[in-house]
RNA sequence: GGGCAAUUAGCUCAGCUGGUUAGAGCGCCACAUUGACAUUGUGGAGGUCACAAGUUCGAAUCUUGUAUUGCCCACCA
């Protein structure tokens, strides 16, 4: 006999391990004439441990899974880690810092240090795979894959080259961000802008003011650039030199008039840091200015400062403003300026725009041929999102891609890391040699720069599917080597591409860039983007903050991983951020006791008939079964229904919530009850099996281990077992309409129980009035005698009023519960002369309806006969009522 | 500055293309309790569906505007 209560800690390792070994997670034991069904997991970063985030990810894309294997797909879904070259980096070396060494770039060296950071990343790749174990997931963990692979790095290099080869890729001096904390770029998406107070200042500079928020910046300032049109500076023309006072002395400036000035803003003339600034940078190139380098890469002032000369720019800043006043060059002060200043990403420190020497991907360039067409990546990646190839869930989100597209700038690819994929470029002398493989000879140095790990992790829905031997032959080309992948010529392009809306732009634009580009497919149908988990308050989960955090391994013990799956996915729609407290993860705990108790009662019920239910194989005939079970089997099909719509089209949270209710409500508490007394094992068994198989995707581990309970002997593991269908010989409307009847019996004599305070325990009669449900009523008698607690029951047809009974009138029937002189004639006749008034004013509102020719004329049908019905019943009831009210009176 | 979303019960949220007297979970109140389940059951209280105007026979649902909140993008020297 199962315990009273569900422990999922204790089965939940060894159901997973039973899948694992069953082989359920691979596709080679899917029907082999199965339509694939793959996902790549996105990778989750090989810095340490799983959050909610990935929780979610692997709770939607598990159930994604387990429905099309059981549906009969051949599902693969294949695991990895991410290298994550800056945030991995870091963490190591904060690690090594935190041991007491100081710099360990310099203290180790490129070989000492990667070397470190790879035997980090192997622990944490451990902690992962039995995280994501936990969760329940159902992958291929044959095909687990690394972003920082051998065969991963093959796919990068040719890439490389090839984008090279193409054009695509280009170095060149421009401006990036430079993370002057962690000595290198990030790309613009790694930047986010934070709102800062500072000091606004405003200079005297020649004949002009400028105004600056940055001081600092400014010894080099040798242009002045105005609005053509400003009419305050029509008198100063384009290209006119003329002599200021400066920081460091006099300096010769030149007047340069752009029209992508704001006059309104500040003063209308600015000085410009091509340098360091990318609006100035742009002005500069358009006219072909000089640019000069203020700020060094260690975020210090260069020799041009002067005095300032080797200075932090946060220390010169005030020196600098102070030796401009005492000049008589400073003019004004606006203490309280709010602008936005650039951070990093990763570290947190500021960003400082460089000029550097790096590798970029050329977006714009018209080269890649595509559907018959030379497009741009640009115009590959708007082009698959705007014709359909790829769709994205929630549909609102292809605006915020196309919105990225038309802003998107080249690319930065290189970062001065060292954990990452090498820039396959070597050096010698003057030479330049770009090749997947080192050049053979001697003084050859390769590029030291690595690549923004974004590069890889664009390549991974087809990387991952390519044959490892293969990407090692170096004899093949890339083209062969996925030619003779027999993965990714089945399972590429991917179905779905599941993850958090926050890395749209990052990860699955760029996948989706990069494999239009690499193979000439898309590399998913489609894109389905969750939103982020927020606290009970509505704020972000922090590791700041760690009591806001609930850590997915603290969850899992305390109410096992199908609680937390059930609460992350149900209520929860794609795209929107939701909030996650312990009471609800314990809401869906209690959830999945009351299953499992169902299936107890189940059992015991088994138990008590001497069947075994491992041998009932099928339904009894129809005209054995009962009013219960034709109702219940009847609205078993109408959930199944429900239940595979909602999966098929994505709507986890309605299918889900779907399948609570109908167990909940009908099951257990109609259903199960019903059937104390007279259980109809058959019945029971077959539609808790059905629940088991439909609530499998959603809590994996209580469905499998009940199954193993009550499946029949030839039945497998859940897992494999096959999705249900919707039996359309089952449907019974009647029977359904029938059993609401019932219900509605019993609950009227269990209101009046209530309103009337008869104390709990005692028997009370009661007399129904029907008309059209008399048979029904007189069969179900023992059921409402029982689960309305009534000692007598009688059923009359003519509607003689009782004196001493209060009573309830539904629409075909009206039930009264005699009282032995303890009904409070004042409350009733209260109580019904109000529910009169409502009765009245609701037909009143139907009368209009249906007196109102356009409503007749406009309404569909059933509508219309919808509100005929209302009326009838509606009437009869206050016919009722009013009769009743009469005898009160006496 | 541009864009996207949200606003429904004390809290967290459903409510699909307009059509029963607007729902659920949690919380609250009352009652129940030996045998599937206290991680329970029954009953109940609680809502001018943010506001305003419009379209319509009919609006929580569609349109427009307003307010509040959140997010994304751009960025001003």
């Amino acid at each position: 006999m199962l315990p009273k209560t569900y422990d999922p800690k204790a089965v939940e390792d060894a159901i997973y391990k039973r899948w694992e070994e069953s082989g359920a997670f691979r596709p080679e034991s899917c029907d082999p004439k199965g339509e694939p069904f793959t996902i790549s997991m996105p990778p989750p970063n090989a810095t340490g441990q799983l959050h909610l985030g990935h929780a979610v990810m692997l709770a939607l894309e598990d159930i994604f899974i387990r429905f099309e294997r059981m549906r009969g797909k051949k599902t693969l879904w294949i695991p990895g880690t991410d290298h994550a070259a800056i945030a991995t980096e870091n963490v190591v070396i904060k690690q090594l810092k935190d041991k007491g060494m100081k710099d360990p770039r310099k203290e180790l060296g490129r070989e000492k240090l990667i070397a470190a950071i790879a035997e980090f990343v192997e622990k944490s790749k451990a902690t992962i795979r039995s995280q994501v174990r936990k969760m329940g997931s159902s992958c291929d963990w044959f095909r687990e894959r690394y972003t920082f692979e051998p065969a991963l790095n093959r796919c990068v290099n040719e890439v490389f080259c090839r984008m090279y080869k193409d054009g695509l890729i280009y170095r060149g001096h421009r401006i990036v961000n430079w993370d002057p904390k962690l000595q290198t770029t990030v790309s613009d998406d790694e930047v986010e802008y934070k709102e800062e107070k500072s000091a606004f200042y405003t200079f005297q500079y020649g004949p002009f003011q400028i105004a600056t928020a940055r001081p600092e910046t400014k010894f080099g300032d040798k242009y002045v650039v105005m609005h053509p049109e400003d009419k305050r500076y029509a008198k100063y023309k384009h290209g006119e030199t003329f002599d200021a006072e400066w920081i460091n002395g006099p300096v010769r400036a030149t007047v340069i008039k752009d029209a992508s000035i704001d006059p309104e803003f500040g003063t209308g003339v600015m000085t410009i840091t091509p340098w360091h600034d990318h609006t100035d940078f742009a002005i500069a190139e358009k006219h072909g200015l000089e640019k000069e380098q203020i700020i060094g890469f260690d975020g210090k002032l260069l020799p041009v400062a002067g005095e300032f000369y080797g200075m932090k720019i946060d220390d010169a800043r005030p020196l600098i403003v102070e030796k401009l006043k005492s000049k008589g060059l400073l003019t004004k002060v606006d203490e309280n300026y709010v602008h936005n200043k650039a951070v990093s990403q990763r570290g947190g420190g500021a960003i400082e725009p460089q000029i550097k020497l790096q590798w970029f991907i050329d977006v714009n360039k018209e080269v890649v041929p595509w559907k018959g067409e030379t497009m741009s990546l640009k115009q590959i990646m708007h082009s698959v999102v705007h014709h359909g190839d790829i769709a994205i869930i929630p549909d609102r989100f292809e605006k915020t891609y196309f919105h990225w597209i038309d802003n998107l700038r080249d690319w930065c690819i290189s970062r001065q890391i060292w954990w990452g994929h090498r820039v396959p470029v070597w050096y010698k002398d003057d030479e330049t040699c770009v090749d997947p493989v080192a050049p053979k000879g001697q003084g050859w140095e390769q590029d030291t720069d690595t690549l923004d790990t974004w590069f890889s992790s664009a390549l991974w829905t087809w990387s991952t599917l390519i044959d490892p031997k293969k990407a090692a032959d170096p004899s093949l080309s890339l083209e062969e080597i996925l030619k003779q992948s027999p993965d990714f010529q089945t399972f590429h392009p991917t179905s779905v591409m599941e993850t958090g809306y926050d890395i749209l732009f990052f990860w699955v634009a760029r996948m989706i860039l990069m494999t239009t580009y690499t193979t000439g497919q898309i590399p998913f149908k489609t894109v389905y983007l969750h939103g982020m988990i927020r606290t009970r308050d509505g704020k972000k989960m922090s590791k700041s903050h760690p009591e806001t955090m609930i850590d997915p391994l603290d969850i899992i013990p305390k109410y096992g991983a199908d609680a937390l799956r059930l609460s992350m996915i149900v209520g929860q729609s794609p795209g929107a951020d939701s909030r996650l407290y312990e009471e609800k993860i314990a809401g869906y705990r209690n959830f999945v006791n009351k299953l499992w108790n169902a299936s107890r009662f189940v059992l015991m019920q088994c138990e008590e008939a001497k069947i075994d239910p491992k041998t009932i194989t099928k339904l009894p005939k129809t005209s054995e079964l009962s009013l219960a079970d034709r109702a219940m089997l009847s609205k078993l099909q109408a959930v199944t229904k429900k239940v595979t719509d909602g999966l098929t089209e994505y709507r986890l949270s309605e299918a889900g919530d779907t399948l609570y209710s109908f167990v909940w409500d009908d099951f257990c508490d109609w259903y199960l009850e019903l059937s104390k007394g007279n259980a109809n094992c058959a019945v029971l068994t077959h539609t808790l099996r059905k629940i088991l198989q439909l609530l499998h995707p959603y809590c994996p581990f209580v469905t499998e281990e009940l199954w193993s309970h009550v499946k029949s002997d030839d039945a497998g593991l859940l897992i494999s077992k096959s999705w249900p269908e919707v039996k359309k010989e089952l449907i019974d409307v009647e029977a359904e309409e029938a059993f609401l009847q019932l219900i509605s019996v019993i609950q009227a004599v269990r209101k009046i129980r209530s309103e009337q305070g008869i104390e709990p325990g005692k028997e009370i009669a009661a007399i129904i009035h029907t008309q059209k449900w008399m048979d029904l009523l007189e069969s179900q008698e023992a059921h409402i005698r029982r689960l309305g607690k009534i000692e007598n029951l009688t059923f009359e047809t003519d509607a003689k009023p009782h004196k001493n009974a209060a009573s309830v009138f539904l629409s075909d029937i009206e039930v009264h519960v005699p009282l032995e002189g303890l009904i409070d004639v004042v409350a009733e006749r209260k109580k019904l002369q109000k529910e009169k008034e409502e009765i009245e004013c609701f037909l009143q509102g139907i009368d209009a309806k249906l007196q109102n020719a356009d409503f007749t004329a406009h309404a569909p049908e059933k509508v219309i006969a919808a509100e005929r019905e209302k009326q009838k019943a509606n009437v009869e009831k206050l016919r009722k009522i009013e009769q009743r009210l009469k005898m009160l009176e006496k």
